[in-house]
RNA sequence: GGCGCGUUCGUCUAGCGGUUAGGACACCGCCCUCUCAAGGCGGAGAUCACGGGUUCGAAUCCCGUACGCGCUACCA
């Protein structure tokens, strides 16, 4: 590649960082990583009422918990700073006076309230609907006089009038063509002086040297428009790829009404960054259509624009449960057992000290739970019975693994045998339940039922021997008495 | 209304003129097994939105139609 690569992921502070712009944000990071280039984050904050410092916030903090870095941007800084666009007026301001100069740019004068009445009747016929290029016919020395005396307005782009039918070079959808006839006179800045999001982000990227425009579906149409402003400044057009929606499962936006939708919520709802990413980074995306599991280095490698997928894509909570599943096999118990440890602190099963106490200990809850976990909630619940002093007993699993006079008789018997037993270990408890089975005339299954209800409560739970060899032995045979 | 984009198993996708249309999740069955899982093996599931072309041959190329989505703002 002759020049090298820059992108940008230009967020605009208005609201958390939901899915779809975390998969914008890991598609122009891989791109950048995978050509060597550098990767920008801007944030676009030119509607200043529904900015907040709070969402730029949560944004930078989503990105980093995702595992993406920044080479330039908020925090990091970089030669073309600030990278808030807020702080960019001067950028604007200048550009704005290159587009007088060269005659791209021309004041308007009328009123929102005409507009809104011409674009009504415009769209009630047939034919484009845009701007009527009323005030581009004012002479220029008038314009001048009337913005002497104050009056309001705003600044137009004057669409050149030889100007063909634009082309959108884009990787994802190769060329699309807009018709020249459609393009109308928008506004480039506001009446109050601020830049509007095609003006702004063009004078950025032209700044910045973006070389590739990674982006959402929903900017394809703004495309062509932003081009003509490309060229008013007598920059070079970047490249563009579009990236289509992602959807909730019937087919409209991603709302909450689906789940979560920030990448804030999906980490509260016990999901793993690294399992998101991929996740994600594979909805519109694949590497050969066979690996359902590509790591962040992997995709920081392998990442290739024209791999992207044209269709939008229904978000499945359910191959997210068990691709977070995957991850959390994956990991260490070390590993596990640290990452577990907020989730038990949470819910108010633990302290941090005890943990930093007794480490041993909690690395080995770690393969009783790692492969029956989809997401780190479903932990907590499942390895209550080892912190408790004692256990509820769950009715139904009671009724069926306690209620009988074998099964009691089972009990009994069990309480006995361990309670005396030397080796507390898997092997020793094992060998003394199943020990007992032939001499009450029943199947080591009902035995180990028994005991499984008694000291976790269910009649589901984590393998028996190993649970109860995580657990003092006179609790265990105590929960055990207790149940008869 | 105008302009643009999209359409392969329920879902995510592979495919880029000749394949029994492949993989993954979910689903079903069997195996393993101290429960639940995890894992292994197997199964069912796609007339490639529809209709016309082009071609010896089309999911793949072209043109329509339908449906969905986006833009059409002094939002981004």
């Amino acid at each position: 590649m002759p020049t090298t690569v820059r992108v940008r992921f230009a967020p605009s502070p208005t609201g958390a960082l939901h899915i779809g712009g975390a998969r914008t944000a890991i598609y122009n990071w891989a791109f950048a990583r995978a050509v060597g280039g550098t990767f920008i984050l801007r944030i676009d904050d030119t509607d200043a009422d529904r900015s907040t410092a709070e969402n730029t916030a949560q944004i930078l903090r989503s990105l980093s918990w995702l595992g993406i870095d920044w080479d330039e941007g908020p925090e990091v800084g970089g030669p073309y700073a600030p990278y808030f666009q807020t702080g960019r007026s001067e950028s604007y301001r200048r550009a704005l006076e290159t587009m007088k100069a060269n005659g791209t740019a021309y004041p308007c004068f009328c009123s929102s309230e005409e507009l809104v009445a011409k674009r009504e009747a415009a769209r009630s016929g047939d034919g484009p609907t845009g701007y009527d290029r009323t005030c581009r016919g004012i002479h220029s020395a008038t314009a001048a006089a009337r913005i002497e005396a104050g009056e309001p307005h705003v600044w137009r782009l004057a669409v050149p009038d030889d100007r063909g039918d634009i082309f959108v070079d884009d990787i994802v959808r190769d060329e699309t063509v807009f018709p020249a006839s459609a393009m109308d006179d928008f506004v480039l800045v506001r009446t109050d002086g601020t830049p509007t999001y095609n003006f702004a982000t063009v004078v950025d990227d032209a700044d910045m040297g973006i070389t590739h425009v990674i982006r959402g579906d929903d900017h394809l149409s703004n495309t062509p428009r932003q081009i003509l402003v490309f060229e008013a400044l007598g920059h070079a057009t970047p490249r563009f790829a579009h990236l289509s929606m992602i959807w909730g499962a019937d087919g409209k936006k991603l709302s909450k009404r689906h789940g979560a939708t920030s990448v804030e919520a999906f980490r509260d709802e016990g999901y793993l960054p690294e399992a998101i990413f991929n996740y994600v980074a594979l909805l519109g995306w694949s590497l050969d259509g066979e690996t359902t599991i590509v790591s962040r280095e992997t995709l920081a490698r392998e990442f290739s624009l024209d791999r992207i997928s044209k269709n939008p894509a229904i978000f499945d909570f359910e191959k997210l449960d068990w691709m977070n599943g995957v991850y959390i096999r994956e990991m260490s118990p070390a590993e596990l057992a640290k990452r577990m440890l907020p989730w038990l602190i949470d819910t108010g099963l633990t302290t941090a000290e005890d943990y930093t106490s007794r480490p041993e200990w909690y690395h080995s809850l770690a393969p009783l739970i790692a492969e029956r976990a989809k997401r780190m909630t479903d932990i907590a619940p499942a390895l209550a019975f080892l912190f408790a002093d004692e256990v509820a007993l769950d009715p139904a699993s009671a009724e069926k693994a306690l209620a009988s006079d074998e099964a009691r008789q089972a009990l009994a018997a069990a309480a006995n045998a361990l309670g005396t037993l030397e080796m507390w270990d898997h092997d020793g408890i094992e060998t003394a339940l199943r020990e007992l089975a032939p001499g009450l005339g029943v199947k080591p299954k009902v035995v180990f039922q028994a005991v499984r209800v008694a000291v976790t409560g269910s009649i589901v739970s984590p393998p028996l021997f190993e649970s109860l060899a995580l657990l003092d032995q006179q609790d265990a045979v105590g929960r055990m008495l207790a149940a008869l």
